[in-house]
DNA sequence: TTTTTCGTTCGATTTACATCGAACTATGAA
DNA sequence: TTCATAGTTCGATGTAAATCGAACGAAAAA
């Protein structure tokens, strides 16, 4: 079973998170989980490009520390590093949400 | 006599602001111009690259609507766009200025 | 056990980006 | 008028990123 790497907190950059976060895929992800407010499956975001492609942009979001996941049988659920991004990044996942 | 070009605010979008803010000069940039509370000219922020770079890196963020440019003799001073950004993306200053 | 579901990984392609040196332009100073 | 300063633009290069289809693997369902 695959098991997923998730850089401690304090090795993300800013450079890093802003360039995870400036591709419209991954900002509709990031908005699907603060709304949502629970983990998510890949395809419970819906995105207009192949699944090798969807797999690609969790993996950017997860390296740069934005979010979690795990296995749950089948699927893999990702999650909001929410608390942990708040404290470090104040302002950020609420500018993420609210901006255009 | 050169003259730049400032795209309106509501044509930016975050992807483009995320994208740009993903470089480290380009941070220090902005930085530099929260701190320093004026606009600067293109060498008063210490980079380290060429100024064909340097002048890339400020192109990159004056169409990005960050900053905008004005000719002063030889000199191009470039100022934040503080009052829109604030309006359009409240915290994003602040959280440029603070972050690792 | 066979099939379906969910997602990863590989290899390839195309496009974007950072970087530089060199040539150029405009202004100001000597 | 000549020289220096500040920055742009061009062309080239190397690297990173987005994208896909196809093949693969693990777990659940039939």
């Amino acid at each position: 079973m695959k098991v997923y790497d998730h850089p401690p907190i304090r090795s993300i950059t800013l450079p890093m998170v802003m360039q995870a976060l400036s591709d419209p895929c991954r900002i509709a992800i990031i908005r699907e989980l603060i709304i949502k407010n629970r983990p998510l499956a890949c395809n419970e975001v819906p995105l207009d490009v192949s699944k090798a492609t969807r797999s690609h942009h969790f993996e950017v979001l997860r390296s740069a520390g934005l979010i979690s996941t795990e296995v749950e049988g089948t699927k893999c659920m990702s999650s909001l590093r929410k608390r942990e991004l708040d404290e470090k990044y104040p302002g950020l996942l609420a500018l993420v949400l609210r901006a255009e």
